[in-house]
DNA sequence: TTGTATTAAGACAAGATGGTCTTAAATAAG
DNA sequence: CTTATTTAAGACCATCTTGTCTTAATACAA
């Protein structure tokens, strides 16, 4: 899996946020009934991504997170930089350390050219693309398989 | 990390053995030591690749693994498929099963993309390829870190 | 046939990740 | 001020991945 699973109910939580449309806070048990995340586990989650300041949470009544910003301004990127770590747009395929030009991989050539790919489409895809396409027809946010 | 551990460890055991460029089997336990990886482990990493027909395996003195046909047609994407499966190259990036044009995540065409770009990068890259890289100059195949 | 070298198989431990639960802290409303 | 609602923090457990070790099976060589 090439994200985390907490990265994954991060990034359903904060499209699933967005595509509200509002400026209210979300309650977190909320998100997570509608999703079918554990909530405390999302709770954990969600705290990275205000830590990060891509989220603003309130406590108690009406309380809950909101976005920290305009969801244009909110990259894909930055948000599985937050949790994952930027290593997946750093790192050697094969995990060496200091992989580069100088002392490179045998695969450093065609890995550079894929991780070029999806930092550059990770970085212009906005959660507010995410957001107007999670509102259209047809499409799912989250796994609602009842099990 | 996009590859797990057993992956990078069995890519890394392959590119070595192709680089040696000999017919012979070459015994797990040099390739652990000139590697830095556990030997055990190794070994069975390696059983994968010897039951996805990637390699052949022969046990006693003189035995060893070794390639089960030319390098040039063993590609990246074979050994990745024979241990980590070939869902990296299927699934939709949130993890949803089904994840489609009929009924797609918010980030599907963007993930399809980057997905395409690496399928098509790691079935044209062939081991003959790597192992010609890795035997040239500066060229490192794995961590030889001393801890 | 006996000994040695090697992979195969499987038990087991350690560590990371995912998930649950309880308690504390903050805030709004009566 | 009290109570209800909500996030924060942290203990704890389950599961998966990684790593270690022991024993068995196979094959060569003396």
């Amino acid at each position: 899996m090439v994200l985390s699973k907490s990265c994954i109910y991060g990034i359903q939580a904060t499209i699933y946020i967005a595509a509200q449309n509002g400026n209210d806070y979300v309650a977190i048990n909320r998100i997570a009934e509608q999703l079918n995340i554990s909530f405390h586990f999302l709770t954990k989650v969600l705290q990275q991504f205000t830590e990060a300041g891509i989220l603003l949470s309130y406590r108690g009544p009406k309380g809950g997170v909101a976005l920290a910003r305009p969801s244009a301004h909110i990259s894909l990127y930055d948000m599985i930089c937050a949790i994952d770590g930027e290593e997946l747009f750093t790192q050697c395929m094969l995990g060496l350390p200091g992989c580069g030009h100088a002392e490179p991989c045998p695969a450093h050539d065609q890995w550079t050219e894929v991780r070029a790919k999806f930092t550059q489409i990770a970085k212009k895809t906005t959660l507010a693309m995410l957001a107007t396409k999670a509102n259209s027809l047809n499409v799912r946010l989250a796994n609602l398989a009842s099990k």
